[in-house]
DNA sequence: GTCTATAGCTAGATAGAC
DNA sequence: GTCTATCTAGCTATAGAC
């Protein structure tokens, strides 16, 4: 296998880059530079650009995994854990400012280079149990009768929105708050934001 | 001036393919083949490839500020006037599949080619035009006492959320709701969720 | 206004020396 | 495991005939 040093470089770099540029946006070369390697020692560690491309989706949804599996544990009523879940998403999401961008694009590129034509990777995979766990605990909520009739899919797209596409907005959702996203207070603050809509909506109600 | 016909046909084409794989995923060479001229001719009606995408970007939001701008007239509480214009909007988007998906491209992939060095376009001063009335309709009801005290950068980023992204979200989205996302029926299941949870929130109240 | 031809460059990927 | 050299194919864009 190849020295693990160098291949994390790789990956590292590749992050960053397919982050901001997306798949097409960026090339191998760049990529190469970046690490200081000559462009064709690169395809010693990765057979194919769309293959370090998965690589790195890969590592993104398993640090995400890593990160809510303790807030998935089976304890409190379905406010407290759906909370807690998305406390812990948001943490995973700040972690690294190309991880929403990522995951977004994951979300919505890979319409393009057609799902299952790369079988040995598990980001298909990862990514369905990450959204069902959280599927999970809306059905939950809905079913105990702690939450409103609301469509689980709908409040989940609603809370990826909130939540992915937040922290995926980058220079533009810097301009529209005026203040960095990924700073601790700037994350504290979304999720206060976050859940106080979900527990009080936006209207005030005529008492 | 080119046959205007011609143009529409380069920028429809335009917008089908820069919506699904971005800026970089499309070549001209595809565009060409796809609106049945040699490459060439298109540089004929387009300088280059970035004037293509900027003037793609533009017709879909001058076509966003048409759908609103009725919205926006000065009637109504606050809640009426912003649930009047979530409706228009999520109706611009949902006019066609390419929509939201160059709205959000266009929010977070213009960190590349840096903005401001193209200025004889006119794509940032509409986006702009664009989110300052939403922002105002958030920010008149939170002074009038009608919205909670909700920090309105942040509830943009949240109806940004809800609406561009859901509508951007392509098959993901589709298999997320196991149905379209555009149908009729969709949409209005959309604005009603949307609505339900500005004026409910998620959580069940202790009564 | 569309075409052919081509310039000039970069892309992803491979071969084989070291 | 990294390198140089190279392949083929693609790219944006231009020149100039018709």
């Amino acid at each position: 296998m190849a020295d693990p040093n160098t291949r994390d470089k790789i990956l590292d770099v590749g992050e960053v880059l397919f982050a901001r540029r997306g798949f097409a946006g960026v090339g191998m070369r760049e990529v190469a530079d970046r690490v200081g390697l000559g462009k064709s020692s690169l395809f010693h560690h990765f057979r194919s650009k769309v293959q370090l491309y998965l690589a790195v989706l890969e590592r993104v949804l398993a640090r995400i995994q890593e990160r809510v599996a303790p807030a998935l544990k089976d304890t409190g009523d379905p406010c407290e854990r759906l909370d807690r879940y998305l406390d812990a998403f948001i943490d995973a999401l700040a972690e690294h400012p190309t991880t929403a961008r990522l995951l977004l694009r994951g979300i919505f590129e890979d319409d393009d280079f057609d799902a299952g034509t790369f079988p040995e990777h598990h980001v298909e995979h990862r990514l369905e149990v990450i959204l069902s766990d959280a599927r999970r605990l809306i059905e939950a909520g809905v079913e105990a009768g702690a939450f409103r009739d609301v469509s689980p899919p709908h409040m989940m797209q609603t809370l990826i929105g909130a939540t992915v596409y937040h922290f995926a907005s980058g220079e533009f959702g810097e301009g529209l708050l005026g203040r960095p996203l990924l700073s601790a207070e700037a994350v504290a603050r979304r999720k206060d934001e976050l859940k106080a809509l979900l527990h009080n909506g936006l209207w005030v109600k005529a008492q």
